[in-house]
RNA sequence: GCGAGGGUGGCUGAGCUAGGCCAAAGGCGGCGGGCUUAAGACCCGCUCUCGAAGGAGUUCAGGGGUUCGAAUCCCCUCCCUCGCACCA
């Protein structure tokens, strides 16, 4: 029969399903392994980027099963927040783009969409009929008996006890902060929620307040240290301003600004409302140099943003030097406003910084290096950007600037915002670039809104999270200094929402958990998730959980079955391995570590953490709402979940992004069947086969002792996590000795078809946890056990051998050299001859390597020479001898003194007897193997040792 | 800009943390052959250049250096990908 993954596959799902095999309880052993991957947040179905991440701590969970540990691979569901929320509401006001998705992309029938209509029924509808199923399908060796959801009463017990922990230790901080704000709906909304605007990021605006004679006029710049260079300002004359109390204050701002203002904090009293026109030719005060300035009208002004008074740096913005060329030009029309023409003419630009390879006035320079011809030039948007950069990286402050002067503006833009703000010259602002609307409709502006926020910044808290990073196992590697770069990075986190699914902050409860902050130790609930059903909800209060996780002492009365529970968890953790997403270091995974490290004592921290590169499609990333996706169950049901598994973790290690190519799976599925056919075949013709080793042949013994590399390789790969290394060796390399011992045994001898066996049982155990059901299905096949069922390969030094290995090299060796011969010569040869070096030369060659041993492997001619030349017979010789050194030398160079062993030990002429054979074989020719001395050919001078000369004829 | 990771033969992708066994694995594609009525699948061979004897030449983003010797180590330049937060 040949291959056929539907069949099999089932048959062991069902299997696995009826047994509970993977369902994991503590035992005695102290063998538990725990290895976990984030809960999917079922919000929309499973894609094949994300199987991957699942995938291969379940090839590691298989793997130390069949080490002989208990292991625990559980999953559950995330559902905090708002995401589902959102799908939800747009599902009911039935979105059209939303609805696509639902039904084209993730398939729904029509009739079941009502139940998606509550944010449970919607998370339940895709865990059962996609995450589920999905995992199912691709085999995970999941224990399905600890699943919940983070919206479960228990769990948010669980949350409850570690935010009243952390609160109490000072480490939740409330505060004020701006947050995207909808005017229409009056609450926070997240990036999701956005119609337009979705990549806008508000920006800290800071305020220049310059005086007027009847109230300041508030003006924002990303730039606050080009205050000196302020020389003009602008309004837009047809738009509307107001004069208005702000926080005490008398502001001009647009009335635009107004509502603004409000959102963040700020007490306004509108006093007077009029066109910007009146405003046109007042002077004002700038509040650092007290040096006097027009306002003057302009029509790009946007009201829009931020106050809509904008200030004007014609020496380092380019858009306000073209902006007051302009004005010059026209500054007769000015004279409707009142203003004097020549006082218009007479602004010049203030530079304020110098910068190398720019002129006084830089924006000019770079006005005129971009060719920027107008106010509306594209050209206008490059030149402000790179002289923008240039100068906040490069620019130097003039001497004015007193203290700040000489810096560059990079390291001192923080601190001379701070100088000015205390001095009342500064104040700040929150808006976007851009217009940023909510999917109601409304408008979105910033607003500060009352967080909690999660202290990350911590100095005693970094430092354990830091020794954390220190004692874990980061693979890769380099990830550890990302944990750490992470660590000193995070300032504080806004650890609430006003609202979505999940926990309730326990002291403030209009506030619930966010996602990333609901999602740090639940790790440790998988352990008691089962015991935990069995308890009154009421009974789950915090003297619970400290019994549970600090002990005994940790408080007056404990429970006896929370003490019961702390056995169950400290038998499982810590983690021994978490398989994230790289994504998640700067955030998620870092947390993990921060909780961890603040909640439970050393020797409960994550061992190891794997981040996993993405997946793409055909080169592109996947995602659901292009329709771009690939779903688990219709891989699975093209090519059997083998071949997905196989392809997801042999195509790229873990880390590295992986490309889910047709062509690329299809030859990965022809593999696995020629496989499985030339490992079906083995297995009905060999049956009769007695368990026993008969005696075995060099060629056998040869194949054994690849064997063993093979284990050894594949077993370390593992152990760092290197799924394709292992694979590749087990799988595929090996296909290449079994293609030179087919090419060299004669499989029809007893103690071949042993091998054979006995190398295809060691395989499916190798490959056992990469492609279950194949490798599971075969062994059961050949021995009547399955391979999950038995030991992991262990290697058997006494069949490593490798003096058989090297002269097998030889042997290849030989063959390319005659097949090169052929392939030159374009003959066919009836004889060939084969010449094994002389004696003397043998002896040359014993004073080369021990040289190359003195010199670990870098001989020096000159002195082989010398030793070589003290011989009077060799002497003779003369440049024969020095011709044999020079070849000698590249023979041994680089080897080591055990590989020089090996080749000392060697005898040549059994080497090319049989391997006469197998030319002979090979070409159908007459071979023979003579020594060197024993031959007249002139051909035969020119064999050195390991390299026959060789004739054809 | 900051942090991280990369640039290898038509494509993909090993090797580069321990420099010589590297003209550089494997796969895909291409070419030739076998099998087949035929296609597909499968099997074998070739796939940098030159070569009628196992050889030689030029390659691993570009430039420079260390070394007897570098795809591999060091320096500089150019280019690409990802992350930079209140989004999960």
């Amino acid at each position: 029969m040949s291959y056929d993954p539907a069949a099999i596959e089932e048959q062991w799902r069902d299997r696995w399903a009826e047994t509970g095999r993977y369902e994991a309880d503590p035992a005695d052993a102290d063998d538990a392994t725990f290895v976990t991957v984030p809960y999917p947040y079922p919000s929309g179905a499973m894609h094949l980027g994300h199987a991957r991440t699942y995938t291969v701590p379940d090839v590691y969970a298989r793997y130390r099963r069949q080490r002989g540990d208990d292991v625990l691979f559980p999953i559950a569901w995330h559902v905090t927040g708002t995401p589902i929320i959102g799908a939800v509401e747009r599902l009911k006001k039935r979105e059209p783009e939303q609805m696509r998705v639902l039904t084209e992309v993730f398939d729904i029938p029509e009739d079941r969409l009502e139940e998606l209509e509550t944010p449970m029924g919607f998370a339940r509808y895709f865990i059962e009929e996609h995450y589920k199923s999905g995992m199912e399908g691709l085999g995970l060796s999941i224990d399905w008996r600890r699943e919940f959801t983070t919206n479960d009463d228990r769990y948010s017990k669980f949350i409850t006890w570690q935010y009243e922990t952390l609160y109490e230790r000072g480490l939740l901080e409330k505060g004020l902060h701006p947050v995207n704000y909808c005017t229409n709906e009056q609450q926070p909304v997240t990036t999701h929620d956005l119609l337009e605007g979705e990549e806008a990021e508000f920006q800290e605006y800071t305020l220049i307040t310059f005086a007027g004679e009847d109230a300041v006029y508030p003006m924002a710049t990303l730039r606050p240290e080009t205050v000196r260079g302020v020389t003009n300002a602008y309004v837009d004359p047809e738009a509307t301003y107001v004069r208005a109390e702000v926080d005490g204050d008398a502001w001009i701002v647009a009335e635009a600004a107004v509502e603004k203002l409000r959102l963040q904090e700020r007490t306004v009293d509108v006093l007077e409302t009029f066109q910007g026109e009146t405003l046109v030719g007042r002077r004002l005060e700038n509040p650092v140099t007290a040096d006097e300035f027009l306002v003057l009208p302009a029509e790009f002004v946007d009201v829009e943003n931020a106050t809509g008074v904008v200030m004007s740096v014609p020496a380092h913005s380019p858009d306000d030097y073209v902006a007051l060329q302009d004005a010059k030009e026209h500054a007769d029309d000015l004279t409707t406003y009142g203003i004097d023409p020549a006082e218009v003419r007479a602004i010049e630009p203030v530079p304020i910084l110098d910068i190398e390879g720019y002129g006084e006035i830089p924006a000019r320079d770079a006005v005129e290096e971009h060719g920027v011809t107008g106010q509306g030039d594209p050209a206008l948007e490059d030149a402000t950007q790179e002289l923008y950069n240039r100068e906040f990286h490069e620019g130097r402050l003039h001497d004015e600037y007193g203290e700040f002067g000489g810096e560059i503006i990079e390291d001192v833009r923080d601190d001379l915002k701070e100088h000015y703000r205390e001095r009342g010259a500064f104040d700040a602002m929150y808006d976007f670039a851009e217009e940023v609307i909510c999917r109601c409709g409304g408008d979105v502006e910033v607003a500060y809104q009352d967080t909690w926020f999660l202290r990350y910044n911590d100095e005693a808290w970094s430092e354990k999270a830091h020794r954390a990073v220190e004692r874990l196992d980061a693979i890769p590697e380099n990830t550890a200094e990302q944990y750490d770069h992470t660590i000193d990075w995070l300032e504080e986190w806004p650890c609430i929402r006003n609202y979505g699914l999940g926990t309730r902050l326990p002291w403030d409860d209009e506030f619930v958990i966010e996602p990333l902050s609901d999602s740090t130790i639940y790790m440790a609930y998988y352990t008691i998730a089962p015991g935990l059903r069995d308890i009154p909800l009421d009974d789950l209060d915090r003297e619970f959980f400290d019994a549970l996780f600090y002990g005994p002492d940790a408080v007056d009365d404990p429970d006896e079955r929370a003490l019961e529970l702390r056995e169950e968890w400290q038998y499982w953790y810590p983690v021994n391995y978490r398989c994230s997403g790289n994504d998640l270091i700067a955030n998620h995974l870092t947390f993990y570590l921060y909780h961890h490290a603040e909640l439970f004592e050393e020797d409960e921290w994550p061992e190891g953490i794997t981040v996993m590169g993405m997946g793409l499609l055909e080169g592109k990333s996947m995602s659901s709402s292009s329709g771009h996706v690939l779903m688990p169950g219709e891989a699975i049901e093209e090519y059997g979940a083998d071949t997905v598994r196989f392809f997801l973790l042999n195509s790229a290690e873990p880390w590295q992004d992986y490309d889910w190519r047709e062509e690329q799976v299809e030859s990965t599925h022809r593999g696995l069947s020629r496989f499985w056919n030339r490992a079906e075949e083995l297995i009905e013709e060999t049956a009769d086969t007695p368990d026993d080793r008969p005696e075995l042949t060099d060629i056998d013994r040869w194949l054994l002792s690849k064997l063993q590399a093979t284990v050894r390789e594949a077993t370390d790969a593992l152990d760092r996590f290197e799924t394709r290394t292992a694979s590749q060796a087990a799988f595929y390399r090996f296909e290449e000795h079994l293609s030179w011992y087919r090419r060299r045994a004669d499989l029809d001898r007893p103690a071949a078809k042993w091998v054979l066996r006995h190398v295809l049982s060691t395989r499916l155990r190798l490959l056992a946890p990469f492609v279950p059901f194949l490798a599971n299905e075969l062994h059961e096949r050949l021995t009547g056990e399955s391979a999950e069922d038995l030991p992991w390969p262990e290697v058997e030094p006494e069949l490593e051998n490798p003096q058989i290995e090297t002269e097998e090299e030889l042997i290849g060796d030989l063959l390319d050299d005659v097949a090169d011969i052929v392939d030159v010569t374009g003959t066919d040869p009836d004889e060939v001859s084969l010449y094994v070096a002389a004696d003397w030369k043998r002896d040359v060659f014993e004073t080369v390597a021990t040289h190359a041993v003195e010199t670990e492997g870098a001989p020096n001619a000159g002195q082989v020479m010398g030793d070589v030349m003290s011989d009077p017979a060799l002497r003779e010789r003369g440049n024969a001898v020095n011709d044999l050194v020079t070849d000698l030398a590249d023979v041994v160079r680089g080897r080591s003194e055990d590989d020089l062993a090996l080749l000392r030990e060697i005898d040549e002429r059994t080497v090319y007897d049989r391997a006469a054979e197998v030319v002979a074989a090979e070409y159908d020719a007459d071979v023979t193997c003579v020594d060197e001395d024993a031959s007249d050919d002139d051909k035969a001078e020119a064999a050195i040792p390991f390299r026959p000369a060789i004739r054809l004829a």
